[in-house]
DNA sequence: TGGAAACATTTTAGGCTTAAAGCAATTCGG
DNA sequence: CCGAATTGCTTTAAGCCTAAAATGTTTCCA
């Protein structure tokens, strides 16, 4: 609650409340820290996979996204669950499929939709380097206790729904 | 704890503790769950500022450290604040020079130092800009109360020294 | 004082990313 | 059935981003 020296500024001759810039503060400084986060880990993850496997984060997220699917997706599957654009979708696919770790075909059902596979090189690397990822994100949370993860979820999951209700509202 | 039938295959012959690939899904759905949040509120925020402002999320960012500056900051600076590279921010600077946001200048008493500065123009356009943008970041925000934020704070301190600690660990 | 090391920045090569426009295939409503 | 919307994907243009090498500058110290 504000301080009443600082009420008073809110109130007009007739005391009803002024339009006042609201104090957001707090909001920005967990936004920024959420992403210093992000950022950090990102980092952090992409260069280990980089020396490690010589692999970009891009290729591994989708190819994690294919070894949970056996019988493929579609690239808007994918975009989706990616959250990247389309077009982001289509060039990672080709340098996949060039190098081997894609299998590309067009849906014998309708011929607008590509499924994309892993072959069983893609599946293979994949999973060897799967198995090393969580042993780092294990390393980089590890000071967390298992109530601070639980806890943690628990608010990210509350800070997703409000994030996705308020993109809902705008696009309305 | 695992359960005692679990235990059993952890220990062997002479009840010593056997190499087992632990389980960390735990720690790996919360890097998801984190990533997911950041790149929904970040593509959100990336394209609130694109139609509202037509301006980029990064040219946005750079100027809000600039903002905090008024005396400069070195190209370094900037680079080391904003955990992108080097050579990232000399083309981002190019560009907003060239828009005229952004002053650059030689320092006087190191010639290898670049201080760049807001223009007038720069910052009059971000503190614009600023007032919304922190008014959107309060609407994805808005489900989550005070204590939430707070709790999120902490977590998300927590976490970030957890990360960085882990990076300086692989780091020696 | 004369290099070697450290530092700040730029350049380079390659890849990622987006928004928007374009193209083909499918679906839907009259 | 047929045209209009919708859908899935690709292309385009522009910008973002990184790692590593290159360039010029300063500092350190033997």
């Amino acid at each position: 609650m504000p301080a009443v020296s600082d009420c008073i500024e809110m109130l007009d001759s007739e005391t009803k409340a002024v339009e006042t810039p609201e104090d957001h503060a707090e909001e920005l400084r967990l936004w920024l820290r959420l992403l210093t986060c992000t950022t950090l880990i990102e980092g952090e993850v992409r260069g280990r996979l980089r020396h490690r496997f010589d692999v970009t984060l891009p290729r591994f997220d989708l190819m994690a996204q294919l070894d949970k699917a056996p019988d493929g997706m579609t690239l808007s599957d994918v975009s989706k669950r990616m959250m990247v654009s389309n077009g982001n979708v289509t060039g990672l696919v080709e340098r996949l499929v060039e190098s081997g770790h894609l299998d590309r075909r067009t849906s014998e059902t309708d011929r607008r939709v590509q499924v994309i596979r892993l072959t069983k090189l893609g599946r293979a690397e994949f999973r060897k380097m799967a198995g090393e990822h969580e042993a780092w994100i294990a390393d980089l949370f590890a000071d967390l206790t298992p109530k601070d993860v639980r806890e943690l979820m628990r608010l990210l999951a509350k800070t997703k729904a409000s994030a996705q209700k308020s993109a809902a509202r705008r696009r309305t």
